[in-house]
Parts: structure tokens; sequence; C-alpha cells
DNA sequence: ACCCTATTGATTTTT
DNA sequence: TCAATAGGGT
């Protein structure tokens, strides 16, 4: 067994950096702490807190302060408090939540703020509709730019007028929207000619006044107008309600810390130590918060120790602050670690070639030999079946079952579906009327690990497959099956007479599964419904219930009336019930994270922080709209310097990307490149080493 | 031939 | 949301 042998002078080399990150704690010297990927970071920053915990604490205790440990998501949040154990002295937290505790006090200061906020929306929106000389803003609103003042006034009085009928019919497309208004507008000229147009002029009249009467409201100190709430459900302001979401509870708390001296001291003076993980994805606006911080408490002669955990190599989202830290945060002490407690040797070489900076890993065993790492290209007429056989090769080659999982990364969640076998589910939701409108609420409401961010039908779908399948493998345990209300009053009698009655819910379609359920139901005692009640949350439990509540949430604006818009929404959703019922338990499998197939697809980016032994890694030019992604890549590689800005930036963020996918595996890594790399094979092999073509019928 | 409008299809992730 | 493209009008 390799990767188990540690080099004595690697520990004491360990150490050392240990010892230098306690020493800057002493000195009250800001660090930046960076490691490459399988270091030991957050290892490093839980010594950290623990270091600071034992020789600290107890002063921390009697004056009532504590310490702050931030990262980036609620799972590594988790992750902290359960390996640093409990501790009534460090408050681990995402970012959000402790500025939000930083602020959310001192509601007078944070009206002001929210005002200024408001206001500022209003002048660039009025300044938009009227006087915005930019070129795409100016073609949006010509037409209203046209009108006479007295039109424009009686155009806004009358939109407002017909606020439910513009949204009612805002989906609808440009011919039926027009019908809506047909006649009504003649008297505006043109401006219902261009749809789109329109619904961008109405859309800034309604903000503009929206945001007006909040002013007002604010002004009256009218009392749901005098306190402002962050919302961490949504992910875009409400600001004239009086709530708004993430960016701008960072935006709000620099504001904040930046006006008052007093906020920056009760911060600091609460929280004396402040460590944050992940610091690449920091948005830069809370590294400048924390140089406020450090600044204030230096200059008022009070000791704040801020330290930051992370590396910039793994910056894969555009608002993180990646490399730039340091000229946001000036006069960190940097610590780096060399070590890598992840892979075997070949693959640090490879991914130390990938991020080309100041961290070359070595590994700290000393047995770290292992396979080599290997790069095939194809340019395939099928991709799925190339995949699938290079798949299969793998599985064969590294002797893959269950215990010993092959994971296969790709770009994106489509392909994930494809691969994993819910194509035709994920296909219908996407095309489905709600989904297409929002189509970034596919990953989020259909494709999300978090089952709390599951859509209407996607939860609704979610429960029943789970109902199901629970009820056909033999090992669910009851208190899974039922809740404690429904099995604490039953006998064993019952509780037996319960089982069989719901395991004869079966069915190989959704549509046959509806079926069984409901017959189930009619014909079942008070228990059985009660249990059914549970997982279907209908007034009325029949199929033509569910069916309709399903058609009208896919297809919120449905005109009935429209027989053909009604007849194909309508078709739509039959195709989606009669699916094969294993397509919804691949989709159940793959959001319940709990694939049980010895082969698991992830996407690139949701693999970060986590490791496998065995890694394949489908890769090709584009990426999005990004038609040279990866191309554009390699082709640079070799000697990046001459890029411009914009291209420098991209550059980066593709390299941050292959490292982050390259450096989780630890024994096995296999890339198929499904392009033609003729172009740039110098650059492939520059990271790579040898490249060769594969063939599906080799 | 050119301009304008409508439709279509496409990335990832977190708070 | 947004860029690319199809399609209609002049």
């Amino acid at each position: 067994m390799s990767l188990s042998i540690i080099t004595d002078d690697f520990i004491a080399e360990e150490n050392a950096i240990h010892q230098e990150i306690y020493d800057s704690i002493d000195k009250n010297e800001n660090i930046i702490f960076s490691a490459g990927a399988g270091a030991g970071k957050t290892y490093a920053l839980i010594d950290s807190l623990k270091y600071i915990i034992n020789n600290y604490g107890s002063k921390l205790q009697k004056h009532n302060q504590k310490i702050v440990c931030i990262t980036y998501t609620n799972v590594a949040v988790d992750e902290i408090k359960e390996r640093l154990g409990y501790s009534d002295i460090v408050d681990v937290s995402t970012i959000h939540e402790r500025l939000w505790s930083f602020i959310r006090l001192h509601q007078r200061e944070l009206l002001a703020v929210h005002t200024n906020k408001i206001e500022a929306e209003v002048d660039g929106l009025i300044d938009d509709l009227n006087t915005n000389e930019d070129t795409d803003i100016e073609k949006v609103y010509r037409v209203y730019r046209s009108l006479s003042t007295e039109f424009k006034v009686s155009f806004k009085d009358y939109m407002i007028e017909k606020k439910d009928v513009f949204y009612k019919s805002y989906g609808r497309n440009s011919e039926n929207f027009k019908a809506v208004f047909n006649g009504e507008l003649d008297c505006y000229g043109n401006i219902l000619k261009n749809v789109g147009h329109f619904k961008k002029i109405v859309s800034t009249i309604y903000k503009i006044e929206n945001y007006i009467y909040c002013l007002k409201k604010i002004r009256d100190k009218d009392d749901r107008y005098t306190t402002v709430r962050y919302e961490p459900r949504f992910n875009s302001d409400i600001l004239h309600r009086m709530l708004f979401s993430h960016d701008t509870l960072i935006e709000y708390s620099l504001k904040m810390v930046r006006k008052y001296d007093v906020l920056k001291q009760i911060i600091g003076d609460s929280y004396p130590f402040i460590l944050i993980d992940e610091y690449q994805d920091t948005n830069p606006l809370v590294i400048e918060i924390m140089q406020l911080l450090s600044m204030h408490s230096a200059k008022i002669n009070h000791d704040v120790f801020i330290g930051y955990f992370g590396d910039k190599a793994q910056n894969i989202y555009d608002d993180g602050v990646g490399a730039n830290i340091t000229s946001l945060h000036s006069n960190l002490k940097h610590i780096k670690k060399r070590f890598n407690r992840r892979s075997t040797s070949k693959i640090i070489s490879v991914v130390n070639e990938i991020r080309s900076d100041d961290i070359k890993q070595v590994s700290i065993y000393m047995d770290s030999a292992g396979d080599s790492v290997k790069f095939y290209h194809s340019e395939p007429t099928n991709k799925k079946d190339e995949i699938d056989s290079f798949v299969s090769k793998y599985v064969d080659e590294w002797s893959i079952s269950k215990n010993n999982k092959l994971h296969c990364l790709v770009l994106t969640n489509k392909l994930i579906a494809e691969l994993s076998g819910f194509s035709n589910f994920y296909t219908i939701f996407a095309g489905s009327q709600y989904y297409k409108k929002n189509f970034e609420y596919v990953n989020t409401e259909l494709l999300s690990n978090d089952l709390g961010k599951l859509g209407v039908i996607p939860s609704a779908l979610y429960k029943i497959i789970k109902l199901k399948k629970s009820l056909e493998n033999p090992k669910t345990p009851l208190t899974t099956l039922l809740s404690k209300e429904i099995y604490s009053i039953l006998s064993f009698a019952e509780l037996k007479d319960l089982l069989l009655q719901l395991k004869l819910i079966t069915g190989d379609s959704l549509s046959a599964c509806l079926e069984s359920i409901f017959n189930v139901y009619s014909a079942g005692n008070e228990s059985v419904q009660k249990v059914i009640n549970e997982v279907i949350d209908l007034e009325e439990l029949s199929y033509s219930t569910f069916f309709g509540y399903v058609l009208d949430k896919l297809n919120p604006n449905l005109d009935y009336d429209n027989v053909a818009e009604y007849n194909n929404a309508k078709k739509k959703i039959e195709n989606l019930f009669s699916l094969d019922i294993e397509e919804y338990n691949k989709w159940y499998e793959f959001i319940d994270n709990r694939q049980d197939s010895s082969v698991v697809y992830h996407t690139y980016h949701s693999t970060k922080g986590i490791e496998f032994d065995n890694v394949v890694i489908i890769m090709e030019n584009s990426f999005g709209r990004d038609r040279s992604k990866f191309l554009d890549y390699f082709s640079n590689v070799i000697d990046p310097s001459g890029l411009d800005k914009e291209a420098k930036c991209k550059f980066e963020n593709t390299k941050n990307l292959l490292y982050v996918s390259c450096s989780r595996a630890i024994n096995n890594l296999s890339v198929l490149y499904l392009d033609d790399i003729s172009s740039f094979t110098d650059g492939v092999e520059h990271i790579f080493g040898e490249t060769q073509p594969y063939s599906a019928t080799k």
C-alpha cells in the first residue's frame, strides 16, 4: 500500500510551518496561508483555532470575546465544526451569516444606507428611461422618449392600472402578448412594436414607482418601513419591500464599516481573532472590510488578528478575490506549505505543471510512486457512446467495483443527466415553460444536492420516488418510511397491515405509479391515507388533480383558452409521466448523492474539496458560450505572457478549473479530450506528457 | 441588402 | 440572462 510512510524531515518541516502560524498569532501579525490541493489546509486552520483556544481562551472568555471563523459554504461550516469539536468561544459560520450578525442590530444606520441605495437606483432608472446615451439603452427606451410629457404620464398611469394583466401575460409570445393590449395603446405610437422593449420600459416604470412609494413610506416612518432584513433564500434584492440578498448584504456591510468607526471597534473588540477559510472565493469587498477593521484596530491600539487560509489556484468563481487579495489587504505575512498528502507523485507533478506558480508540491510520503497519468483524444460522432466506452475501459483496467469507485468528471449537468441515465427526464423539464423562462433554475431546482433547494415539482416527485424506493428496499428502517406520529399509535398488527397495503404501490412509469398510489389511497384506511397525504400534499388526491398541479406549475402562464398551446403543454407532461420509472430512480440517486453504482459522475466544479482514488476527466474545446475555452488554454499554456488582460483572466480561470479537477485524483487519472487537439498537442503534452488517440473500437 | 424583431438555446457554483 | 440566429419587413 502506498501513501503511508511519512518522511521524518517532512514532519519536522510541517511542524515548523505550524509554528510559524503560531508565532504570527502571538505577534498579532496578519497572515495569508497558502497551500495547494490536498495539502491539509483545513487541518492547518483547525490547528490554528485550537492554538488560539488553548493560549488565549481564558483571556477571551474573561473579556466576553470570541474567535470568528468564516468559510464559504454551509457544508464547510459543518465540517469545521465537526473537526474542531464543540467550543463556545469560536463562532464558525459563513461570511454572510457573520456580516449580518455584525450589522443587523444597527437598524437606524442601516436604514440610511438602504435609503441611499434606493435613491441611487431610482436615479439610475430615471436616467435610463429618459437620458442615458448608451446606444443599447437608448434603443430600448427610444419609443418612450419620443412621447410628449403629457403622454408619458398617461402611459404610466394606464400601465400601472394594468399591472396584473401585464404580469399575467408576460410569458406569452409576442403575438399573444400584443393581443392582450389590442388597440388600447395606439395613441402611444410604436410603443408596443417591439415587445421586448415594451416589457423593459414598463418594468422600469413599475420599479421606479415601487421605489418612490417605498422612499415615501420610509420618510413617513411607517411601521413596516423602519427596518431592513437580509433574506438568504432569494437571489436578488426586493429593496422596496425592505429585503435584500447576498451581494447587497456585503455592500451594506462595507458601507457601514467604512462609515462608522464605532462599528469597527465593536467588531474588533468582540472578535480579536478572525480566521477566513478559502480566501480565494471571498468577495473582494469582504477583504476590504477586513482591511478596514485591521487598520482601525491598529490605530486605536486594540489587537485584532486576521488570518487568511486558501489557495489562489483554486479560485474558480468570478466573484472570488483570488490572487488580488494582496493588493486589497496590505502587509500580510505569507506562509506557504509545499506538501501534498493526497496524490501519487506523477499526479502531483502534473498539477504542479498546471498551476505553474510559486507552490511546487512534493509528496509528504516516501512511498508516493504510482500509476501514470494518461491523456487520450478522439473526435467521436457520438459523444455519449465514446464516454461510455472510455469509462468501461477503465472499469476493467482499474478493477472498478462498488468498493473501488470510478469518478468521472464532466463539464455540464446536462451531460451528467445523459450519462447517468435520466436524459429524457432532464430534457422535458428543461423544455417546460417555467424552466425555459428561468433557465438557470434547472440547475438549482432540479439538480441541487441540497434538497431544500428543489423546486415545487421536483420536490413533489422526489417525495413520491422516495416513498416508492423505500418500500421496495427491504432494508429501509420503519422510521424512514413512517413518521413517529403514525407508527407510534398503531398496534403491531395494524402496522403490518399498513405496510402490506403500502407495498401494493408499484409501476414502471410515473403514471402507473401514481395510479397505484391513488388506488391504494382510496382503498386504504386512515393510516394509509395519512402516509400518502404526507407524500402528496394536495387538497384532493386523484390522478387528474396531480396531473393538473404539475401542468400548472410547469406552465405558470398557460393560456387555457388557447387549444394548441394547452394541448402542447399537456403532451409534455404526459411524456414526463410515461417515462420509464428508471429515469426517475437515476435522477433520485443523483440528487440524493447516494449513487449506488460503481461509476459516479460529477461536474468539475462540484468536486472542489473532495478526493477520489480513480478519476476520469472528460474534456472538450467548449464550455458554455465559450466555444474555445480549453482550446485557448492549451494553445497558450507554454507561453501565456502575450495575452491581453481579458484573455489572461480567462486563461487563469480555465487553468484553475483544470487544476481543481486534476488534483482530485489520489491514484489514477485519465483524461479524454473529445475534440481535435492537433493544433495544440504541444501544449497538452507540456502538461500531461504523452498523448494518444482513443478509439472506441480499439 | 439591410434593419429590426422574435425566438432559441445555453455554464458552473455559493450565499 | 444573453448572444446567436432565424425570419419578416422595407
